[in-house]
RNA sequence: GGAGGGAUGGCCGAGCGGCCGAAGGCGACGGUCUUGAAAACCGUUGAGGCGUAACCCGUCUCCGUGGGUUCAAAUCCCACUCCCUCCGCCA
């Protein structure tokens, strides 16, 4: 949800905001006739209100003066009665109807995406922009021999196991055995220190969680065919811990003091991946269920900007680390989602495709989450929604594939980057 | 799953159907006093919509959520949600 402000004030931003993201651009003019709507109906139905608090008020001194015994007060106590039934059926029309446009109103907002950022390449998945490049591809044929691709190496090493989940779970399901299941124990003990070094609280948060939680960070929209829903009990498995993360601190009002608060979660991550057929089909690329590190800030809108900046450098750092080569990408404005006005990818680089993959991910999404959560904050004696942020720490299968394709050799085993080490306790990944 | 109790402002807590956006306390903030602080005393202290672009001011809404009764609901009725206690079951 954006300022409602802006739809009076400046509805031609809104309009080229939904041109840029290839979305309805008619939904402005639909929300700004929906909004004069709601203001009338409202009005009339204030003005009726008051006026029957004005007259209910006369009512109860005058029904002490007819027990008293005067008489004289009756006929005006009848009269007021008779006046005041009628109006309360008018204030009750007036009610329903100023609750009817409110409720067309604000489901006519949750379809509307945040305002992109202006800066924001304009285009779809082909138009990013290419922020930079770091570090360079092996060159395997200089190295003497073909890279061998992640599922392959993940099974040579008894680190990945996709045939049986198919057995338990189906396409889109692996196991992580052995040193695969270590490598992920490490990467998280990786990812956590680092995040709690830049000051981040680590939570284990909910991965089931209600509409509120779904619909408050935007996922309900477009992204909704991607959710898996538990139809039982009205659940949602959340596809991020963003999720869980922002709903956190929904309904409250933040001392400014408090801010910017950064959280990083650990959770499992849920996706139905519809529309995908035929994609990634191979190896663990592309999953239903997946465990991420994901970093979460809550800051002044003001900051938001700046704090962009630094969730994207905390990513590189990681991927630093980790000793993967990668492109830093400007994701274009049809590709945002709908709550972000701005997001940067970071892409690795994957031998056996010969091209970059999206492993991490950062958004901007301003103030537009924090109003459907009704998160606030209170600088002085003004209150404001915050802005919230989120970005990909570790993503644990395509982390796993970046790290076993880039650092294979020749025999099939896997240099493990130094700054992970410490953590798996071991130098190299041998083949069993 | 069964039985009972509860939900009121930042927190605690009172509230007869009308004078209740809500007593009282705590906390916070401002002031008086003080060399400074504490104590004491005085005062201020919720959010949102509309009238306004903004202030002042006015008005409406909000006492878990949604309905209902009534001229009038924090207060009465119904449903739901959440929390607590006990029993049962499970990890």
């Amino acid at each position: 949800m954006i300022d409602p402000r802006l739809l009076r004030e400046s509805p031609d931003d809104l309009r080229e905001s939904q041109r840029r993201r290839g979305e309805d651009v008619a939904l402005v003019d639909r929300l700004a006739a929906l909004d004069i709507e709601r203001r009338s109906k409202q009005t009339a139905y204030d003005d009726l209100r008051a006026e029957q608090k004005q007259l209910s008020k006369r009512i109860g001194p005058l029904q002490g003066a007819v027990k008293k015994g005067d008489s004289s007060a009756q006929a005006e106590l009848d009269d007021l009665m008779a006046q005041a039934s009628q109006l309360s059926d008018r204030v009750k029309a007036a009610d329903a109807a100023a609750g009817e446009a409110t409720r067309a109103l604000d489901e006519a907002w949750l379809e509307l995406s945040n305002v992109v950022d202006m800066r924001a390449p304009v285009g779809g998945e082909e138009d990013v922009a290419v922020l930079e490049m770091v570090g360079s591809p092996r060159d395997f044929g200089a190295e003497g021999f073909t890279p061998r691709d992640h599922l392959e190496l993940g099974e040579l090493l008894g680190a990945i196991d996709v045939e049986r989940a198919a057995k338990v779970s189906g396409s889109r399901f692996y196991y992580l055995t052995g040193v695969g299941a270590l490598l992920e124990i490490a990467l998280l003990n990786l990812a956590m220190a680092q995040a709690t070094r830049n000051g981040f609280i680590p939570v284990i948060p909910p991965v089931l969680v209600s509409p509120r939680a779904m619909e408050g960070t935007g996922f309900l929209g477009q992204a909704a065919e991607n959710v898996y829903r538990i139809e039982s009990d009205d659940m949602y498995l959340v596809g991020t811990a963003e999720v869980p993360l922002a709903g956190m601190h929904s309904d409250e009002i933040m001392p400014a003091s408090g801010l910017p608060k950064r959280y990083v979660g650990w959770s499992s991550c849920f996706r139905r991946e519809a529309g995908s057929y035929g994609k990634d089909t191979r190896g663990i690329i592309r999953v239903h269920q997946f465990d991420k590190v994901e970093m979460f800030v809550f800051c002044d809108p003001a900051d938001a900007e700046a704090e962009h900046e630094r969730i994207l450098q905390w990513e590189r750092d990681f991927m630093d680390a980790l000793e993967i080569p990668y492109r830093v990408i400007d994701v274009a404005t049809g590709d945002l989602g709908s709550s972000a006005a701005r997001k940067f990818d970071i892409e690795a680089w994957i031998p056996t495709q010969g091209t970059y993959r999206e492993v991490t991910s950062t958004s901007n999404t301003t103030q537009f989450q924090a109003r459907r959560l009704g998160i606030r904050m209170r600088s002085g004696d003004e209150v404001q929604p915050v802005a919230t942020l989120n970005g990909t720490l570790c993503a644990m299968p395509r982390i796993i594939v970046a790290i076993l394709e880039n650092h294979q050799q020749a025999d099939g085993s896997i240099v493990v980057p130094q700054a992970l080490r410490p953590y798996l306790g071991r130098d190299v990944l041998e083949l069993p």
